[in-house]
Parts: C-alpha cells; structure tokens; sequence
DNA sequence: TAGTTATATTGATGTGTGTCAATATATAAG
DNA sequence: CTTATATATTGACACACATCAATATAACTA
C-alpha cells in the first residue's frame, strides 16, 4: 500500500492541452493563494532573509498586520505547498520550498 | 508626449528583493485572475485551438456556463493583459497573450 | 506548579466576486 | 427599418475570504 503521497504533483502544463475540471481546480487553487497583495509580500520577505527563513513573530512588525492574520496566510500558504514550516523551541520557521514555484513556471509555458 | 502605455510591465521578480505594496497589490492581481478554475479551462480551451484564437460563443458550451458568464471572464483576463481581443463582424476573437505568461514566469524565479 | 512568550483557533464583520436571468447594445442581412 | 445573432451590461444572490479581538494551545523557564 502506498502511504507517502506526492506533495508536489498537481498540475499539468495549462497551454499542453484541455485541462480536466479537477486540473483547473487545483491549479487554481495555487494561483488563489498568490492573489493575495499580502502573501506576496510575506514571500519576498522570506526570500531576502539570509538564511532564507523567517519565524512568524518576524513577520507581524513589517507587514503592520495582527498576528492572527499573519498566522492564518502562514497556514495557507503551508497547506498550498509553497512553505515548509520547521518548530525549534517556541518559535516556528518558515522556507520557501522553490519546487513549486518550479512547477507553477512550468504550468505556465 | 507619450501615449502608448506599457501594457505588458508589472512584476519585478518575486524573491529577487523586498516586494513594494503596489508591487504586491500589481503582481497579485494577475494571480487572482489565474486563481479561478472556469478561467484556466479557458485559456487551455483556446491553446488547443488550431489557430490559437476562439470566438466567445465557441466557449459557452463547452464549458456549461452562461454567455453573460463567460463574457464576464473574457473581460476579466482581457483587462488583466491575459488575452487581446478582435473583432471580426459579428464575432469577438480572443488570443493569448504569452509575453504576459513569460512575465508571470519570470516573477516566480 | 505558575508565568511568559509564540502560535493557533474561534467568532464576527465587511468586502469581493462568480453566477444567473433579464435586458441592452452591436453588427450583419433582408 | 426589421429581424436575427453575438456580445455586453445590470441587478440580485450566495458564497468565499481577509481581517481583527478574544481566547486557546504549545513550549520553555523558574
């Protein structure tokens, strides 16, 4: 029995053909949570950090939003795939995972 | 004085540096236009074409959507810079765009 | 155990938007 | 001008979601 499941599998390049219904859900999905001015932002700010990662207390003070909404975008954004979040101590880090923005360019060609 | 207005430059790279707000709201604004499933059936439904175009009642169908729907959506990625429009007599032709689309790859890398 | 800090969850609220029916507009043909 | 077809707009409705205050949970420390 399989029990690993491939996190980042999902979508199929948009211009190679008709897309399913359940391949446009899904892609869509991923696009949704980049539609967001904020998300995009907490993204750039990971991505300048030395090392590449951020712990959420890092990120209310720049973005000038409540903690509760800076949790709630880390969450969707961990569950789309796009951050990988590591607990050390109190605090929860965050990583860009670069396969799928990899994957994203690729829907796109 | 100038007239034409770029119509084609909004994304400066996503993890190259710090996102400005407008950066942010620009950037996220195409993405929410990807962010709908109908909308990607579209833009596959078009790439599959043999000459890459489609009049906006070839789509109603195929899609199981209402004209004043799909019309709705062709507006949508037409404003966004994802598709240009034509018309030829009666019908409205829809190509795309895919110096948009290198753009969007582009601010994912 | 209690206290402190980081993060998550809950509940409420306002805003955005996908969808349709109904209607309007545009173009071409009699 | 009238008719027919293609496309756009309007208005209404339902649903998704970004945001916050309040509260809960988790982890460390004394």
């Amino acid at each position: 029995m399989k029990i690993s499941k491939p996190k980042v599998t999902c979508c199929s390049p948009l211009l190679a053909g008709r897309l399913t219904p359940d391949e446009a859900i899904n892609l869509a999905a991923i696009f949704r949570v980049l539609g967001e001015p904020t998300r995009l932002q907490m993204l750039s700010l990971i991505a300048v950090q030395p090392n590449q990662e951020v712990c959420a207390c890092e990120l209310v003070e720049p973005l000038g939003l409540s903690q509760p909404t800076v949790s709630h975008h880390l969450k969707v954004m961990n569950e789309a795939g796009l951050l990988e979040r590591e607990r050390r101590g109190t605090w929860i880090y965050y990583r860009i995972l670069p396969e799928k923005l990899a994957m994203l360019r690729e829907s796109l060609s």
